[in-house]
RNA sequence: GUGCCCGUAGCUCAAUGGUAGAGCACUCGGUUGUGGUCCGAGCGGUUGCCGGUUCGAUCCCGGUCGGGCACC
């Protein structure tokens, strides 16, 4: 259920409110990444000081745990007791991340290094793509921490049973919407495919009638599952469902992909718009310069009432950008992943908090986050990232984290109360204008 | 006092009779639907000191200084 409380006068921003199961979102609203059902480095009480409304957890990295899940209540512990709202990502970002972005060591932002290093020949040995889904290569958590665990006697113990098992797992859009019900997340993705931004317009056209086809699977699955489910919550012996669409189970949103050409974007626009999804997501590959160009050829072709979420991004000038064109919903990993990196983010700069060491400043002026009321300075966060003592670098990373993610939930904040004044277009400039990124 | 072992990058250690390497630290970049301390690059040395053997010694030999262990 999504209403939109006021439209802006000068751009395409809008303020709205996304009703779910476990709350209300604001919107525009950062959704955290929580990919393993937990923000990394806090704890479950941390989440609400850091002014999170909703937070995205992944169908891939879950999905072991999804399938032991007996009923589809929600059960994803750490997140469940923080109480809010929780999407579920597909996994279809896995068919670029894991298949070929780390096989090739892209980015799914193209930058002109890459563009300068790219290679002819694309290698995609590590996941097979067909019409029903996706098979993903030794897809096993222990295969990747090879290098990392080699000193730990049971390593060799779950390596060998890793390698009695399965090398290869399938996923598809029928097991996605199962897992994701399992999940019991308030807004769920369709399965999609997720181009590189290297690959051509053939490629993309292929992959985008496969994400079309499995749209549809999607809303099929996803529908007889809340006929599943609308049953068994009132006891009917029949199957008529008694809640609209989004109500009965978690909502489901429609992804548009289509990568860096123009035509493929928009016919992909007008195609997930006239299915019944609850809300469009925009996914995929962008040059590192054209995100708002892409959005500027997807967003008039999108339903007025439906929540618009732009996968994988933000960072703070594409936050800007993409409410301007009228998004309402991001997730990305950058406060989470910088802050365990020592970057952090202020109103005016982000820096790298190994630089401190011989200052000791507030760690932002004026910032209300939980660990800068604490009157934590930069020397002392310095110190706890420099510590020998393994909990004392995860206190920083903690910190740090609190810090980073209270302070894109509290932007997103301020841009909601610029849009209600009408004052979006000068905020953006002004903070924009005194930010150095 | 006698015997044995060890002195190599800021730290912990490799290596070889033929241009001395790694990890950590440090410096500078990077990170956009996360495989949790990441990724990339850079800086860094008269191999304790003095002599000898050798075309060539960090390595072999002698001395010396410093550290450790054992014994008297």
């Amino acid at each position: 259920m999504f209403n939109i409380v006021k439209k802006d006068k000068y751009t395409k921003a809008r303020l709205g409110v996304l009703s779910t199961p476990h709350g209300k979102i604001q919107t525009p609203s950062y959704v955290i990444v929580a990919t393993h059902a937990e923000v990394k480095c806090l704890k479950p009480s941390d989440i609400k000081k850091t002014k999170t409304q909703v937070v995205i957890c992944n169908t891939y990295h879950l999905w072991d745990r999804a399938l032991k899940i007996q009923n589809s209540k929600l059960k994803i512990q750490g997140i469940l007791r923080a109480k809010i709202p929780i999407m579920t990502d597909s996994g279809g970002f896995q068919v670029f991340s894991l298949g070929f972005g780390k096989e090739n060591k892209v980015g799914k932002i193209l930058n002109p290094v890459d563009k300068r290093l790219a290679k002819s020949f694309i290698h995609r040995q590590n996941i097979r793509i067909t019409a029903k889904g996706v098979r993903f290569k030794c897809p096993d958590f222990a295969q990747a921490k090879l290098g990392r665990k080699i000193e730990d006697p049971r390593f060799f113990l779950r390596e060998a049973r890793v390698k009695n098992r399965e090398d290869w797992k399938f996923l598809g859009p029928e097991l996605s919407m199962k897992i994701q019900e399992k999940l019991g997340a308030d807004i769920i993705f369709a399965f999609d495919e997720c181009t590189s931004p290297l690959d051509g317009f053939d490629y993309n056209k292929q992959a985008l009638e496969r994400t079309h086809a499995w749209a549809k699977v999607c809303l099929r699955e996803h529908k007889k599952n809340q006929l599943r489910c609308s049953r068994n919550e009132v006891g009917a012996p029949t199957g008529t469902p008694t809640k609209s669409v989004g109500e009965a189970s978690g909502m489901l949103f429609g992804i548009v992909q289509g990568g860096r050409f123009k035509s493929l974007r928009v016919k992909s626009a007008k195609f997930i718009s006239s299915l019944p999804f609850d809300g469009i997501g925009i996914g995929g590959s962008f040059g590192k310069d054209e995100m708002v160009e892409t959005l500027k050829w997807i967003v008039p072709y999108l339903p007025e009432e439906k929540p618009r979420h732009l996968l994988g991004i933000g960072k703070v000038e594409d936050i800007f950008n993409a409410v301007e064109q009228g998004i309402d919903l991001f997730d990305c990993v950058i406060p989470t992943r910088e802050a365990r990196h020592g970057r952090i983010y202020t109103k005016t700069e982000y820096f790298d908090i190994s630089k401190f060491r011989n200052i000791d400043i507030p760690l932002e002026r004026d910032c209300g986050c939980s660990v800068c009321l604490r009157r934590m300075t930069r020397l002392k966060l310095y110190k706890l990232f420099k510590s020998t003592k393994p909990i004392r670098q995860a206190q920083g990373r903690r910190y740090a984290t609190l810090h980073n993610v209270w302070f894109f939930n509290n932007l997103l904040g301020e841009i909601r109360r610029s849009i209600k004044n009408n004052r979006f277009k000068q905020f953006k400039n002004r903070f924009l204008n005194q930010f150095k990124s």
